[in-house]
DNA sequence: CGATCAATTGCATTCGAAGTCAAAGATAGT
DNA sequence: ACTATCTTTGACTTCGAATGCAATTGATCG
């Protein structure tokens, strides 16, 4: 038996309230504090017998690693965050990236943003947590992400992409897949008049879509475009609907709505306000694939977004600039799959 | 801008790799660590001198205190654990959490499982990244719940109720909202056959819906009521009412289901595969209030659930409890809010 | 101007795990 | 048996911020 005496330590009373540390374990089984933290250590140089003699104190007392100990001193925290402008859009996306990476044995530190404007007190959290890297699906200024340069932490960008600076990034390709959707339109002779629904100005996505919609409608040899704006809500759709009739003083042939949220704001409005037919009288198209679109009531014509590719390619990402920081940036782009769905005439 | 002769860097080559610590911050400002140290402490015993002096080298370094040595120290890591069973069907409570524990300066660090069985590994890496405490949407064994209790983890239930054992939680009342859409129902002469579409059979929630559904029916003297089970998802829906006529030969009066979503599945399967008319034909419920419940294609009858109150009472719950280790358990029940929506004949 | 007391500031220690290094033990070769 | 080599092990230090306590400064008053 050791000598009670000896150790002036933190003994007794205060283990009613203190967890169980390396330091409670080793002397438990009569160890150092060294033995204990290596056999927690996979590659560690410790004997069979040295294990099992801790195990059983760990086991015993239901010793758990101090993550955040081991932080400190490792400089690797093993959490991640996932900055998203607004989960209502990103569920799966959330949940997908929250799995994939627990497997990997990281965690995610959730950042929601209403607001884009509070991206600087976010990002101060984010310092301030020493995550080993983030996954941002939110609009950063260049010098935002200079930041994450300097203080060298890996950034991986879920569907926004910067042209003119170098970042990693996954994306779908927005302007392809809009481009399908409208050839998809252009098949129809019955399509002359358009209009598009845009998402909020200061989202990248919305004007990578509008745009590719429009040039290929410029391809087309199509004018008549109506161009309104929305917020990617299903409200918005409806509104937009409303705004098109004011502002062309008739329904378009089809509306190419942004994303899929407003395109079923868009059939809504269409269908019992206005007790219009679609696609019988009118074409919808969105874009995102989300699930409801492949609800019949719905059953929208739409790009869905690899979402399982994406963020696989995203976590798988991250991870690697983690382990190696020298890896240079790379942008991935998956195309999306389009759904024919029946909400286009023929 | 600056002239270079006042250079003379010593950082320089450190910079590139280590973060800034409060002992860089000191020595620029030539002042000690703990001075840096209590800068940031709110009631801390500062000059404002200091404190200026302080914040120029703090401004100009770049520092952030890094929250993981931090959290050692002080043993609180303003982090907590946020554990939801499957995020497809809370992606609003998720994000509203986060936004309300950030405005309190708590971060959410998400755990997503699924399936249910993992919740032990689950546990262990909670313990392990010192959470101050946790929210759960999900079903812990009462073994799992006194490890909480152990190890002093304030814990809060998230729509889930235990009736044996004493736990912190905040609800929606599921039989009252239940037993309300049922009364509407019974409103019409015409209800007499019911189908009542059920969750998972784990799923506490379900059973209590269930429960009240079938306790209201039997009160008002209805006897002819069939049982389905699904899976809270649209599909799950769409069968149920195969499973439905399957089991009774003809299509009831009204499909009481477990949640929005299943709803949705059983009023496209009646519509578009059975070309029925609801609510001219056949009635349906739902439970939840989700967003789409008030779209015009569903306007669905259902119980709106208070999310922006109950996740402010889980938020001040969960960190009252944080404050004060000594608060008793405490259960709130928030009452769901009916939404007539048009699903229902009269 | 000096004494008294309060407000600041710095020193040294602490949190819990991991890594360094040298000592101790085990194994093998001759 | 004895050294050379490899494996295990423990003492000690480190990570970065917070804090008790002592030292110092500053303010107040006679």
């Amino acid at each position: 038996m050791a000598k009670a005496g000896t150790s002036t330590r933190k003994e007794n009373f205060a283990s009613t309230k203190r967890h169980v540390t390396s330091y409670d374990v080793a002397q438990h089984a009569g160890v150092s504090q060294s033995a204990v933290s290596r056999c927690f250590k996979p590659g560690a140089s410790v004997s069979k017998k040295m294990r099992e003699l801790v195990m059983a104190s760990v086991e015993e007392l239901g010793y758990q690693p101090n993550a955040i100990a081991r932080g400190l001193i490792t400089r690797r925290s093993n959490i991640v965050a996932v900055v998203v402008s607004n989960l209502h859009f990103y569920p799966e996306v959330v949940s997908e990236l929250s799995e994939r990476f627990a497997d990997r044995g990281v965690h995610v530190l959730l950042f929601t943003l209403d607001h884009e404007s509070d991206i600087s007190r976010t990002l101060n959290q984010i310092w301030q947590y020493q995550v080993d890297g983030a996954i941002v699906a939110a609009n950063l200024s260049s010098e935002e992400i200079a930041i994450f340069e300097k203080r060298d932490v890996p950034l991986v960008f879920y569907n926004r992409s910067y042209e003119d600076v170098q970042v990693t990034s996954v994306n779908c390709d927005q302007v392809e897949g809009e481009r399908s959707l409208i050839n998809l339109l252009l098949q129809s002779e019955g399509h002359r008049s358009f209009a598009i629904v845009s998402g909020p100005p200061d989202s990248i996505i919305s004007m990578q879509r509008t745009r590719g919609a429009l040039d290929r409608l410029r391809e087309g040899g199509i004018t008549d475009v109506t161009q309104v704006t929305g917020d990617y809500g299903y409200k918005s759709g409806r509104r937009a609907v409303q705004d098109t009739i004011e502002i062309r003083g008739s329904v378009p042939d089809a509306l190419i709505c942004a994303n899929d949220m407003m395109a079923f704001g868009v059939m809504d409005e269409l269908r019992f306000h206005l007790e219009l037919d679609v696609p019988g009288d009118v074409s919808v198209v969105g874009f995102d694939g989300v699930r409801a679109a492949s609800w019949s009531s719905f059953d929208l014509a739409t790009i869905a977004q690899p979402v399982e590719s994406m963020t696989e390619a995203a976590v798988s990402m991250l991870i690697d600039r983690i382990d190696n920081r020298d890896l240079p940036p790379e942008k991935r782009l998956f195309s999306g799959v389009l759904r024919r769905g029946s909400t286009i005439r023929n």
